[in-house]
DNA sequence: CTGTTGTCTCCTGTATACAATATTCATAAA
DNA sequence: TTTATGAATATTGTATACAGGAGACAACAG
């Protein structure tokens, strides 16, 4: 029998759509912090019946995108100093973790992945596309998530990513730190190379210590 | 004005009353791994509509506990030798990080408290009571999470737990460990109490590994 | 002028109805 | 006997209806 299945995941539930649209509109700030969630002012404007949009929410609550408060709805979470800090000290021991783990698990795709990225990243920043450097600096350490073969971990590290993102948007604007970032992915590459792991792991606490600076500057938190 | 708020959180929606349900029902291992779990089945059981139950569903989801397929369905999720060990790689770390916070940011009832639940487990293991046993092991570790005042932290570690959980109820039915698990708590406290971080993850790592040894003897892991 | 109470409206919580898809099982053809 | 095929059935996906709580606001009492 032939790969006849054209595409079967295809088809998503409403619940998923829905869901998605509304991560995306809190990531990118078009549903404000602190803004009502809803139901039928949502489904009106999505054009579906509160039932998907009220798993939706679940979801979003789950994920931490969302507060509910039982019998008066769900409010887009707030971003706090404080959170971001507690996000960070999270982040920086499970990054860690995952390019010990990379090191020991990372099979020869994983390394051609991880030099294809750079290359064309340094492509991406000569031509000064923001949308692309930011996707290219995720696809990075998903490589190096996907690398440590641990389910757990990576649908972690998803997560604080996209809490991460209603920060990280301010991050990439900033110029000056991408020349930075990139000489950052070399060294990781390099040290994960030769499995020098104490050293990988520094590198990554460093980058991220950077980012931190940088999204604090950016978003005026000090 | 007195304090005539008489458990104004008495109340719970339904959702959190079947999600509640269902994850006990899950980590008891009264629903079985693999097992299906339908809609109007679990509704006409419980006495309630769908839709409370497919919230509840959502939220299992989110958690691990349950795999959903679209248009097929949830199942009870599996248990795994491989998924013990990624959920145990994920809580090393973490709970070397919460002990690291919490020796920061631990506040003396944080300190009374842990003391306290030291000697009440060492009477529960005299009158050899496992379900209070097991309690006050959680409630130790719980002191423990809130001393790190991180709420993301908190989080993840509860919903670690509950994946733990489920081999949890194995290990704590093992006579020979509980005289350890004692010692180590004493050893934990006294090394927060003197802000001896690494002493305390050295001890956090022998306490989790002892508990990984146990469970997958009892689970027949190996 | 201030505080209380009652009503009205809006919104969420829950149930149910209807639609679409998946599964099962029997039947028929090779 | 085995494999297709298709109808019957079961189950999920989505929409809608109805009930009850929360907030807003006006009328009224102090």
């Amino acid at each position: 029998m032939k790969d006849i299945s054209l595409h079967m995941d295809e088809y998503l539930p409403l619940r998923d759509v829905v869901f998605n649209t509304l991560r995306e509109a809190i990531l990118t700030g078009d549903l404000e912090p602190g803004e009502r969630l809803m139901e039928i002012k949502l489904a009106d404007k999505l054009g579906v019946s509160r039932t998907p949009i009220r798993e939706a929410i679940r979801k979003l609550e789950l994920e931490g995108l969302v507060n509910m408060t039982p019998r008066k709805g769900a409010v887009v979470a707030e971003i706090s100093k404080e959170d971001l800090q507690n996000v960070l000290e999270v982040r920086r021991v499970l990054e860690q973790l995952a390019v010990e783990l990379a090191c020991k698990r990372m099979c020869p795709e994983d390394e051609e992945a991880l030099e294809t990225n750079l290359e064309v990243f340094k492509k991406a920043i000569e031509t000064n596309n923001p949308t692309d450097i930011a996707k290219l600096d995720v696809e990075f350490h998903d490589i190096i998530y996907m690398a440590t073969k641990n389910a757990r971990l990576i649908q972690i590290l998803f997560n604080i990513r996209e809490q991460m993102y209603r920060y990280r948007l301010e991050y990439i604007k900033d110029q000056d730190t991408r020349y930075t970032v990139v000489k950052d992915h070399a060294k990781i590459i390099a040290a994960l190379k030769d499995k020098k792991v104490e050293e990988a792991k520094k590198i990554i606490i460093s980058h991220i210590e950077q980012q931190e600076k940088t999204i604090k500057k950016n978003m005026g938190f000090n």
